[in-house]
DNA sequence: CTGTTAGCGCTTTCAT
DNA sequence: ATGAAAGCGCTAACAG
């Protein structure tokens, strides 16, 4: 392996003129930048990150910690996280915690230990403590998509509340009045305020919330199919159902079609959620979508302002508007 | 920051003491030990990676490049590498580079520079100087889903020429012989033997393998979009499209409705490469499905043993099998 | 403009 | 069973 001695030698200065000449500070003459530079070449010389970020107690390394990497809607946010980051020089490293608590604090002592500069963490169910770890570690911190209730940290997220508020509304419009919401875990602020969203909805339009209708699970597929089965299975059935992201709704989707039924005919659905337009031939679930990619970008935005020193003391948080698209999942409700 | 030496002086013992409780190397007695873990816990104490790892010259951190992260195919592949990674300690970098062979000499200096253990490569399109230059520097690489020729290095990917034979070939025996293929970029291996596999099923069915019906273009769905709008106008046109993988089928799939046909019925359609269930309320496509998580814990599998030394010398080149899956989206040709 | 010295936090080597 | 010293590769801080 190459080093700084290594290049010194061969261009008959010292390692201080080297370490000058690759971080272009302070001031070296041209004809000994020349030489530096021509032994670098020769050698095919790169500095070692590892010993200069062993002085500069920083790595300029980022890490994302998501709870699905699966999901395209922390995909998406990955990539504005990236895009933002690389941008600035910064590395990210991507952590999936599939909403455990637990995977979630070993990857985050592991950070730690790594000393990444920052975190971007999406909490797991009952995280949150992760959080406090990494404050008393001196780890600047930004919570992403989950607001937080005991913590005092930057925040960035969608408006769950609002865009469930809107979706609801949108039922009722139709004429829908026995309306069900499939929602995440109960400890999960997008599952809660969606659900409040949900209420608003209703109350509003003077409609009792039967408490049968609201049904906490997980954010998965299989979580979102045994609550549709239940839902479906009521008497009386719900005429829409109301899915609190996009794999509860495919696996609604998917317990609707066993049970022999069709969307929208039979019963309308609208997903918190959408999905990138090329992974769908033909778009026809009607969604409240978030704007993803901003989350990502404006998360690692306001991290690296902490990085670079010139943020305010006090915590930001940050909602991103939630936008309903209207397509061919909701319909009036069959009047039979 | 805690550093060995606060636990040292809280223990009452030296750095080097604590350093053998810590990585349990040495006798230390169980008294000594005792004290060391307890000013340990009591400072919240843990080991700056960093240090560690100038000493070591090791990372315990791997690099997954891909060319495009938001391809659910490479998605699976990365959470079969980072299962296969973490469970024997190791850390995962992951980049895109969105095919740019620039991108991918930038990501791979950067590696360099930060001393990954080891890297797992999809090569972008002309890329091989970048598996050159990661060699030069030590880094044990394996490249995965594309095949370089002029390389010596171990090699994962799934059987392109025998999967897309399978798919051509099912479309013959239904009854096709105006077949098109949309395939990705000229130089890359999967594209190449795609074709050659699509050639090898026409020559057996002793259908002329007309030149115009073979297309290469770029793995996205634009490029899927304009390819097949070329083949839907051509004269005669083609009764079945062959899509080189995923993305492309999509785009295909927008240009044969937007041409106001249907598929099955005008137009049969294979995909290479699946989606994972969940994002699909009801799977039509028919398609040749790629293992894709097995090839990144294969291939993790193969660095790792390199990393630890137990590797022989030759470099190892793993194809794993594809397979059809006859989906909703083939029928015969219409007789009219 | 260039060089010398020291030290980041840890572990290897050699003593005791 | 424990400790002292040295050094991994690099760069601040201070000469010259």
């Amino acid at each position: 392996m190459t080093t700084v001695s290594d290049v010194a030698r061969r261009a008959g200065v010292s390692t201080m003129t080297v370490s000058r000449v690759i971080n272009e500070s302070g001031a070296v003459s041209p004809d000994t930048r020349a030489r530096v530079n021509g032994a670098i070449l020769e050698l095919g010389y790169m500095p070692n990150v590892l010993a200069r970020q062993l002085r500069s107690m920083r790595t300029r390394m980022i890490a994302l910690v998501v709870t699905d990497i699966r999901n395209p809607f922390f995909t998406t946010i990955a990539s504005g996280v990236e895009d933002t980051a690389r941008a600035r020089g910064y590395a990210v490293m991507f952590c999936s915690t599939y909403d455990s608590e637990v995977d979630e604090s070993e990857y985050v002592r592991v950070l730690i230990q790594r000393r990444v500069d920052g975190v971007l963490l999406v909490p797991a169910c009952g995280g949150g403590s992760s959080v406090q770890l990494l404050q008393k570690h001196g780890l600047p911190t930004v919570v992403l998509d989950r607001h937080l209730v005991d913590a005092s940290v930057d925040e960035v997220r969608a408006d769950s509340k609002g865009g469930a508020y809107e979706g609801v509304r949108h039922l009722v419009e139709l004429g829908h009045r026995q309306i069900a919401i499939l929602s995440g875990p109960q400890g999960v602020s997008t599952s809660t305020d969606r659900v409040a969203g949900y209420l608003e909805a209703l109350m509003e339009a003077s409609i009792a919330g039967d408490r049968g209708q609201i049904l906490f699970g997980e954010f998965t597929e299989a979580s979102g199919y045994s609550m549709a089965r239940q839902v479906i299975e009521a008497k009386p059935r719900p005429t829409a159902i109301f899915a609190a992201n996009n794999f509860i709704a495919f696996g609604a989707m998917r317990a609707i079609r066993e049970a022999g039924l069709r969307v929208p005919d039979d019963i309308s659905l609208v997903a918190f959620d959408d999905l990138p337009p090329e992974w769908v031939f033909d778009p026809m679930l009607t969604v409240v979508t978030q704007p993803a990619y901003e989350i990502g970008t404006k998360a690692a935005e306001l991290l690296l302002e902490r990085l670079g020193g010139d943020a305010p003391d006090c915590p930001r948080g940050i909602v991103l508007p939630s936008c309903l698209v209207i397509r061919r999942s909701t319909a009036p409700p069959r009047s039979d």
